[in-house]
RNA sequence: GCGGGCGUGAUGGAAUGGUAGACAUAUCGGACUUAAAAUCCGAAGGGCUUUGUCCCGUGUGGGUUCGAGUCCCACCGCCCGUACCA
């Protein structure tokens, strides 16, 4: 070879790997474990940048652990189920089984080549029936610990194709295929009771200290613990057997300022009122329209409908208040009706400003005490404000302290209670969909709702129709519901003749356990007790900021459920102990336009200098993910092919922070490509020297570096200082996901050794010392030159390097002198020197000098190491 | 709407409250070459009747501090999530 050929060394090395079964997980009881995982891949049939992108983070830290002498599980698998493979047989008339088998085998062969340390033989899908069997069991034993519940929930209904639409295909309140308009429509469906565990998941974040705060932040807004006064306003004439309403609220200081009861257009008594008011039914009909999303209900238009009763204010019986229906008022959170208070929250300002109601100041700023027009005044609840007309006779307060008041004075006389509320609602897992985990129950007509027995698991889903018909997925609904015989079953407390529930298990609930089952990956049971205890928690889990809510709360939740069932230990209640989001790979757009101006996306491979093939210039829209649609795609085979996997993953590492996106650019690629040839080369150039006979270099490299001292060489000993300097640097890099700046590091080391005159001694240490650092982000190349400058076996085996203090401390230090804050002049002094004498000599230096002229200096701030500011 | 995050040269970015722009890309200049590519060496935030350890400069406007890209407040822009996308 006389250049760097990835093609060859890649092959090379994991076919390598590949025989000497490194990265094969087995327990060993007298190593330390390290558990690294990313988030698993949904197999849509290609790898794009963001996966190797992930994977090859966790690949980093997978190699890394390894070096450092941990037994390191490293798994893979398939987050299988879910829409886009109904979505594909609709489109295309497939079978969503065969679509997912076909497009996990097309991305395994994809994903193969990069050269990741993963246990392949761990490796599932989640719509293996071996997998969801399993899934169905646990579920099984959270219904016997009652951690299941089965309720009412609202859908978005397409009324035109009479199916559940998911959010996702809704489209401006509209069904994605009928193009109706969407309704809110309740069904009756299965829930895991999270709730129940809202208080422990948002205390037990605190100790998640290796989580991003971002992430924590953001749980502890959703699981949304509040404190408030739950209280009662009585209907001035009953309705409807309805003789009061319910309310809660989290600033029951305001209640002087109320100006209307709102319940939701969902609550009891609205839905009372609509049965004998067809008024009341028309608008209730035109607030339940739109999609469901928090979103949707949020940023929609306020609607209002006055009921005409009214209810008796708690502190004054002659203040009447009338009640609203109004559509932002969500059933699923509190008691489902509210009192208004315009003066204090947007929405019910804007609500009462467009219906005319009273709007009534509790409370004013004291910076700037003036009524309420048309934006609430809503202040943070530890800042003082002055009370128009308190209750409880409070003049200046802060409104925590007038909210503790209130719920006290309320308990004392009887007319409300303080109560803790979570905003975090119940988890309903139902999903009217064929490709998803079958729910293992039963519907009897005599023993109503029974689980299936275990002993009958898996409940797998039907191929076809039976002899052999296919099923027909271009129909709407759910393929399980309409089935010919899958439904039918003999119930398994009575015998007699049942039916199965239809509705499958949201995706999210395949997700939440997977990394469980890794550690036991065919077991006959959920987990095995040994080696869940070896090899959980998982020490590092990688993936994207996206999951930062539900996919990590629920798997918080399920490794709950699974330790009360017994399927996990106590310990992995919380199972990962440290998390990190990366960010995404983003692409320049390159549009141009059709002759009606509707845009056209070109893909990157066509473009070159900003025009097409035929000359045309293209429009350039800056970075975004990378998606199909916008045509702004780099297919990683394609880079494998031209550059190799080691510059892929040096690129996607080297050129953003791991948390930020990164942008791919064609000359980032062929930069990094470059860069590893230089290192190549540089390997192979040190060779060519042995071989002609330049030192004795064939030894180990502990041996090698033992052998090497300070004081030898001035020459020898700057090398070597940057040798030790750059391990330290690297490693400290590594640790701490500074991916990208242990990049940089390297770029220097490799500089430093490429300009050195040092013996060639001295730099075989060094370029082997490089090989160890770049392995596990380039673990091929590694090899390579690792194997070239006669190392040892597998650098993949080699320990990590460790870094000679004493070689990584600089005698003499050069120290910035700034006057007044401005950097003006700077001297070298001995690291060791004390304040006092730096202070001294900095204000020896001429500059200082000059600038005092003769006067003394106010102060003098000394940091050692790092500055000196004279203040004058 | 609500919750969270991000914003630094032409570009990606670096910087425990302590020398802003490390490292790299693109660019320009030089070496090598008949020439080009590759490779190697070097320059480079902006400004200037003042070329000076000069002035300005980290989205915008304020503030805290001896000192702010970093901390605080307000605003602008973009990104993620918003419970049936995964």
């Amino acid at each position: 070879m006389s250049r760097y050929s990835a093609a060859e060394i890649e092959e090379k090395w994991q076919k390598a790997w590949n025989d000497s079964g490194i990265f094969k997980a087995e327990r060993d009881e007298s190593r330390p474990k390290y558990y690294v995982l990313e988030m698993f891949p949904y197999p849509s049939g290609r790898i794009h940048m963001g996966h190797v992108r992930n994977y090859t983070m966790g690949d980093v830290i997978a190699r890394y652990k390894s070096s450092t002498g941990h037994n390191v599980l490293h798994p893979m698998g398939w987050d299988a189920f879910g829409m886009p493979a109904e979505n594909a047989a609709m489109a295309t008339g497939g079978h969503p089984k065969d679509w997912t088998y076909a497009n996990i085998a097309e991305m395994r062969g994809q994903m193969k080549p990069l050269g990741l340390s993963i246990d392949w033989s761990r490796e599932f899908a989640t719509c293996d029936p071996e997998y969801y069997g399993q899934q169905q069991a646990l579920f099984l034993d959270m219904l016997e610990a009652g951690l299941v519940d089965r309720k009412n929930a609202v859908v978005n209904w397409d009324p035109v194709d009479m199916t559940v639409l998911a959010n996702e295909q809704v489209i401006d309140g509209k069904g994605w295929r009928s193009g109706a308009e969407v309704e809110r429509r309740e069904l009756t469906q299965w829930f895991f009771k999270i709730s129940s565990m809202a208080g422990e998941l948002l205390d037990a974040l605190d100790g998640l200290d290796n989580w991003p705060a971002k992430v924590r932040l953001m749980q502890e807004n959703w699981i949304g613990r509040s404190r408030g006064l739950q209280m009662a306003f009585d209907l001035t004439e009953a309705q409807d057997g309805f003789d009061k309403i319910e309310v809660y609220t989290t600033r029951p200081d305001t209640l002087m300022g109320a100006s209307f009861v709102g319940i939701s257009p969902n609550h009891p008594l609205a839905k009372a009122l609509e049965a004998h008011d067809p008024k009341v039914a028309a608008f209730n009909a035109e607030a339940r329209r739109g999609g469901t999303t928090e979103e949707a209900v949020e940023t929609g238009e306020k609607l209002g409908y006055d009921t005409g009763l009214t209810v008796d204010h708690p502190l004054d019986p002659n203040w009447k208040l009338p009640v609203w229906i109004a559509n932002f008022i969500l059933m699923d959170y509190g008691t489902g009706a509210i009192f208004g208070c315009p003066a204090h929250d947007q929405r019910d300002l804007d609500f009462c400003r467009k219906y005319g109601l009273p709007v009534v100041d509790t409370f004013l700023s004291l910076k700037d005490p003036k009524p309420v027009e048309n934006e609430a005044f809503v202040p943070a609840k530890d800042e003082k404000v002055k009370w128009v007309n308190h209750f409880a006779g409070l003049d200046e307060a802060t409104g925590q302290e007038a909210i503790d008041v209130t719920i006290d004075k309320a308990e004392a006389e009887g007319w409300g209670e303080g109560v803790t509320k979570f905003r975090l609602r119940d988890w309903g897992l139902s999903r009217q969909r064929y490709w998803g985990c079958p729910i293992p129950v039963v519907h009897c007509a005599d023993c109503g709702v029974v689980p299936e027995k275990k002993e009958n698991l898996p409940v797998q889903l039907p191929y076809d129709e039976g002899d052999g018909k296919p099923i027909d997925f271009s129909i709407p609904g759910n393929p399980l519901d309409r089935h010919p015989t899958w439904r039918d079953c003999a119930c398994p407390a009575c015998g007699k003749p049942a039916k199965r529930e239809t509705d499958t298990m949201d995706t999210f609930v395949d997700s939440s356990w997977y990394f469980a089952r890794f550690t036991a990956p065919r077991a006959t049971t959920p987990t095995v007790a040994e080696d869940a205890d070896y090899w959980m928690n998982v020490d590092q889990y990688i993936g994207g900021i996206e999951h930062a809510i539900l996919h990590l709360l629920y798997s918080r939740f399920f490794a709950r459920a699974m330790n009360v069932t017994g399927h996990l230990p106590t310990k992995s209640r919380e199972p990962f102990d440290a998390l990190f989001t990366q960010g995404m790979v983003t692409h320049e757009i390159y549009q141009t336009r059709d002759e009606k101006g509707r845009p056209v996306y070109h893909l990157p491979e066509d473009v070159t200098d900003g025009k097409l093939a035929d000359g045309t210039t293209v429009e350039i829209i800056p970075s975004a993910k990378m998606s199909k649609s916008k045509k702004n795609v780099v297919d990683p085979v394609n880079i494998i092919s031209q550059f190799g996997a080691d510059t892929a993953r040096w690129f996607v590492l080297s050129d953003s922070p791991p948390e930020r996106d990164v942008e791919w650019t064609a000359a980032g690629a062929e930069a990094a490509h470059k860069f590893l040839s230089r290192v190549w080369r540089m390997a192979r150039d040190l060779a060519d020297q042995r071989d002609a006979g330049v030192g004795e270099i064939d030894k180990s490299l502990q041996d090698l570096m033992d052998e090497l001292q300070l004081g030898q060489n001035p020459l020898d000993d700057e090398l070597l200082r940057t040798t030790h300097k750059a391990i330290d640097e690297v490693t400290k890099g590594v640790e701490s996901f500074g991916f990208n700046a242990a990049i940089a590091r390297i770029y220097t080391f490799v500089n430093a050794i490429q300009k050195s005159q040092a013996s060639a001694k001295t730099k075989w240490g060094a370029m082997r010392t490089l090989a160890q650092l770049m392995s596990p982000m380039t673990p091929h190349l590694a090899e390579e030159i690792w194997t070239i400058l006669g190392g040892e076996g597998l650098v993949a085996r080699a320990p990590w390097p460790t870094p000679d203090s004493a070689m990584i401390q600089d005698n003499t230090v050069t120290l910035p002198i700034q006057i007044n804050g401005k950097r003006r002049a700077e001297i070298s002094v001995p690291v060791e020197m004390p304040k006092a004498e730096v202070e001294k000599a900095a204000l020896e230096v001429e500059a200082v000098i000059k600038a005092l002229d003769g006067a003394a200096p106010k102060k003098v701030i000394v940091v050692p190491g790092r500055i000196v500011n004279v203040v004058i």
